[in-house]
DNA sequence: GAAGAGTCAAGAGCAGTGCTCTCGTTTTTT
DNA sequence: AAAAAACGAGAGCACTGCTCTTGACTCTTC
């Protein structure tokens, strides 16, 4: 079936489905996720609360939707951020992946703790969000290759990594830290780890009263923990 | 007045408030903070619903008595793991309250979700969590302090910390981070949110296959972020 | 082009929630 | 002993997610 040939039906059907998640969003960004009711929106619509259920039969639907949405706007944020950096300059692309991250987040804080808050008690992710969820850190792990292709990462030998790391590193050697040293793929996850942990600190106000310029905080984070990866 | 002098609906009141927190903390422990209903609560008593908000006269309030009860738990768990460690050896005690946290958290993963997860929309950490809140850091911050002093932290020099950290810096010297150079104030910051950040990871499923070998992981980082640290 | 199948909005309804108000009773204070 | 405060119970309000049924509409198939 041809985008042409779509019935009168298919179509008003998309377009009902797309001003059903612009509205959760806007609800999502004011009242956070436990705020959002799917007869409020219905109501904004002009459709009674049980129309609604035709288009998502539940509300982890509609939170599954605004997830996807959610991971690949960080994702896009995170690509765009890396193309905007000269190809060689892996300190750069490592900054301006952290920075993007962070800027998204205080941008859109309650989207931003949909994916990287307590998971709803019950729901369970399906499996449409793995893809998008993945897209930021294929970036990440781009940039280290590359480095590490390039000559640009020192592996640091303080801390070898166990044993019990060599499968999953074997793994993701293969899938998207191509060609890296246990050690360095082991960082990777430890860096990764801190990037979303200081922006949820900063975000979810752990920070509060300890830290009053996280920007500055946040940059010195990332440049001392790309040293901690060996980027050179 | 006296413990003695108390009147009988004064014992009988704490003792209500006690038995309320602890179903309440059941309740949660099971169903999670979203899951939680004070009109169950209410039941299990055997009490009418209304009658719960004589004792906590709002959801919020039982969630702050729950969220200062978890705050302690962790703060008590990690000076616990500390005293049991040489006073010197300095690598081992931050290894200790690292494995601590993890421990208790993967024990208590939804009264962890309390403290460490999204906020609850609209609610505002009253004045009386904030000494809870601080119990894990500050014992953090005393070994680093101890280590310090004891001439067991080389300074890294490769990331000047910036001169707008200065201001926190001096005030965190002054309370928690006795003597500690700024840059390894910072680094500290960084490395505690590297632990929580790795904790959130493995317990809200973000290290689903990627990483199977949690403990190991978690450990490796653990060391290496102490190295990262200028611990040796 | 008409019949049948599928899709839809609407409304009523169920079980649950946080929270409020009132009322009669009990306990504490004065 | 009288006044004040605290209490349990019950009814009720506004809200939620979700289900079921009904009648109208649209698309497909013969």
């Amino acid at each position: 079936m041809t985008t042409a040939s779509r019935t009168a039906r298919e179509r008003v059907r998309a377009e009902l489905i797309r001003e059903i998640t612009d509205i959760a969003r806007r609800h999502l960004s004011t009242d956070g996720a436990a705020g959002l009711s799917l007869r409020a929106v219905a109501r904004e619509m002009g459709m009674v609360s049980s129309a609604i259920y035709r288009y998502f039969p539940t509300k982890d639907d509609l939170l599954t939707a605004l997830i996807i949405d959610a991971y690949n706007a960080v994702g896009a944020a995170v690509e765009q951020a890396d193309a905007g950096c000269a190809r060689d300059d892996f300190l750069g692309r490592w900054l301006a992946m952290c920075q993007a991250i962070r800027a998204w987040a205080l941008a859109h804080p309650h989207e931003y703790a949909l994916i990287h808050g307590t998971p709803v008690p019950g729901y369970q992710a399906p499996a449409d969000t793995v893809d998008p969820a993945a897209r930021d850190g294929i970036m990440f792990a781009k940039v280290l290759s590359d480095a590490h292709a390039a000559g640009a990462i020192q592996v640091p030998a303080d801390t070898p990594a166990p044993e019990e790391f060599a499968g999953d590193a074997a793994a993701l050697r293969e899938a998207i830290f191509v060609g890296l040293p246990d050690e360095v793929i082991l960082r990777g996850i430890h860096a990764w780890t801190w990037v979303y942990g200081s922006v949820s600190f900063e975000l979810f106000g752990m920070y509060n009263s300890v830290v009053t310029a996280p920007a500055a905080t946040f940059e010195h984070g990332a440049r001392s923990i790309a040293h901690y990866l060996g980027l050179r």
